[in-house]
DNA sequence: AAATTGCGATTGAATGTTCATTCGGTTTTT
DNA sequence: AAAAACCGAATGAACATTCAATCGCAATTT
C-alpha cells in the first residue's frame, strides 16, 4: 500500500500544507477536500472533526521527524559527530518539508497543545533526551539541564532552517549550514 | 493622555491577548470589542478591517520590543556587557508579556507576513544590525554574517523565553537564564 | 451665559457571507 | 449481499462588516 495514496494521508497532506498558507484556523475544512481532490464528508469518515484532525496531524508529524533523526543515528560514533549529522538532518527536512516547521510553531502557539496532555510529549522527546544524555555521560557537552539542551537545540534549528529558506529565497546562494551548526555546538561542548 | 486609555490602544491590547489565546484567525472581532469594553462599530472607526489591524499590531509589538531593547542599551560599555543586558532584558519582557512572544511567532508563519514589503524590517532590525556591528568591529565576536547573528541570537531569547515560563508554571523554580545566555555567547565570541 | 450648531466618536442591530458538520444516497470493496 | 468507503447538497451557527442613529463636547451664534 502506497504511503501517500491512502485517503487518510492525503487528508493529512493536504491539511499540513494548507496550515502552513493560512494558518491553523485559516481555511475551511472544504478547502482540505478541494486540496485533496475528495469530498468533505470523506474527511469526517476518518476524523471526527477539525479539532482532531490537528491533534492527529501533530502525532503524524512527530513522528516524521522522529524518524529522520533516528534513521542516520550510529551510537558507535562521537557524540560530536552523531549531534551534526541530527542537526543537518533535521535542518534538511525542514528545509525541504516547511510546512512542517510552520505546523510545529503554529501549533505551539496554539490552545490545542494544551489539550493534550502536557507531560507525556512522545517517543521523540524520550529518543531527544536519551541522546542528549549520553553527550552528557560520554563528557563531550557541559553539564547543563538535558531538557534546556534539548530545546534549545530544537530552537536553534528550526531558526536556522528558517535563515537556509530565506537566504535561497532571496539570493539563490546556498547558505554554509556548518557554520552555524557550531556556534551552538561552541555553546554546549566541555571546554578542554 | 493616558497611553492605555485611548481607544486604538485598547483595541490593539485586547487582540494582543486574543491572538495568543486562540491564534490570529481563532476569535471573532466581536470578541475584541467585549475584551476590550466598547462596541464592534468603534473598531472599524480605527482600523479597516481585521488584517489592517493585524498589520498595525505588528508594528505596535515591534516598537515595545525596540523601546526595550534600546532603553537600557549603553554603547560606553563592553559589548559582552551590552550583549548580556540586552538579552536579559528582552527575555524579561517576552516571559512578563507572553502575548508579544507568541504573536511574532504566529505573524512569522502567518501570510500577513509577506503581504508587508518584506525587505525593510523596521528600525529595530536596523538597531540589531547596527548593534552586532559593533560588537564584530571590537572583535569581541567571531567573524558571523551579521544577519545570521541577529536572528540566532532573536531565536535563542524566544527558546530562552518559552523554556522559562514553562518552568515557572510547572515546578514554580525560577530558572538560571545565565547559563542559557551564556551558550550562545559562548558560540558566537571570539576565542583568545 | 445660554442656546445652537457642527462633527468626530461611539453604538449595536441588521445583513449577507462563510463555515463546520450532518446525512441520505452511491459506489467500491470484501 | 453486506459492509465500508465515499460523495456533496443541505442546514444552521458563527462571523465580518455596514450603517443609521446617538452621544459628547467644543466652537459659534444669540
Amino acid at each position: 500500500m502506497d504511503h501517500t495514496s491512502n485517503k487518510k494521508t492525503i487528508i493529512l497532506e493536504s491539511t499540513l500544507e494548507l496550515v502552513r498558507e493560512h494558518g491553523i484556523n485559516g481555511f475551511p475544512i472544504s478547502d482540505v477536500a478541494k486540496r485533496g481532490g475528495i469530498a468533505v464528508g470523506t474527511i469526517y469518515h476518518y476524523f471526527e472533526g477539525k479539532d482532531q484532525l490537528i491533534q492527529e496531524l501533530y502525532q503524524y508529524v512527530v513522528e516524521l521527524i522522529y524518524q529522520t533523526a533516528v534513521k542516520e543515528d550510529d551510537p558507535e560514533k562521537s557524540f560530536q559527530e552523531r549531534y551534526f549529522i541530527f542537526w543537518t538532518n533535521l535542518v534538511n527536512l525542514y528545509h525541504a518539508k516547511p510546512s512542517i516547521l510552520s505546523f510545529f510553531e503554529l501549533y505551539n502557539n496554539s490552545s490545542y497543545r494544551s489539550k493534550e496532555s502536557e507531560e507525556k510529549k512522545g517517543k521523540f522527546y524520550d529518543w531527544l533526551f536519551m541522546f542528549f544524555d549520553e553527550g552528557l555521560k560520554s563528557g563531550e557537552i557541559r553539564h547543563l539541564d538535558k531538557e534546556i539542551l534539548a530545546v534549545l537545540v530544537l530552537g536553534n534549528m528550526h531558526t536556522s532552517a528558517r535563515v537556509k529558506m530565506n537566504r535561497s529565497l532571496r539570493s539563490g546562494k546556498n547558505l554554509d549550514l556548518g557554520e552555524i551548526a557550531k556556534v551552538i555546538w561552541e555553546g554546549i561542548r566541555s571546554k578542554t
